[in-house]
DNA sequence: GCCAACGTTGGC
DNA sequence: GCCAACGTTGGC
């Protein structure tokens, strides 16, 4: 079983509205850059976990862990012309974009702020520390994910 | 809202 | 296939 880490900006779609969706589950599209698609068409598995990072708002940081309850498949927006995620370049026989269902499994009681996961000793090597990270989608090592939890349920 | 850092695009 | 220009991300 995998963790990964799953940035959103919680203003759009946060770890509330993940819980209050019907059967707590939503797909997660929209995402358009190719190392996190490589992520949700090829490793991403059902039954991995899922930090809920929230961004770009007033408390960053991690906010809460999903479940991964569907694997890959394409991510419908790309074909929607309608949509801000619209690919007229992306053939429906050869889909560009994937994205993957995922459950809502656990709100902490505080958000774990970036700051503080800055101070762990332990997490230099995930891609949130990093100088420059702008990836949406990462994975986390299964050390660095016992300490992130061990730390955000207190 | 600023701006540094990054990914993507497109001309050559 | 290089690389400058451009658009986007995301912390602050």
């Amino acid at each position: 079983m995998a963790y990964w880490l799953f940035k959103t900006e919680p203003d759009t779609f946060g770890i509330d509205d993940l819980k209050q969706r019907p059967n707590q589950t939503e797909h997660w599209d929209g995402v358009r850059n190719y190392q996190a698609r490589n992520f949700l068409r090829d490793d991403i598995k059902e039954g991995d976990w899922v930090f809920i990072y929230h961004s770009s708002c007033k408390l960053v940081g991690i906010a809460g862990l999903a479940q991964v309850v569907r694997e890959g498949y394409p991510d419908h927006t790309q074909f929607d012309s309608q949509s801000k995620y619209h690919d007229e370049k992306s053939d429906p026989d050869n889909p560009r974009w994937y994205m993957v269902d995922v459950k809502f499994s656990e709100r902490f009681n505080k958000v774990l702020p970036l700051k503080a996961i800055k101070e762990m000793p332990e997490i230099r090597e995930l891609g949130l520390v990093k100088k420059g990270h702008r990836l949406s989608i990462m994975p986390v090592t299964e050390e660095e994910a016992e300490l992130l939890l061990l730390r955000a349920r207190g």
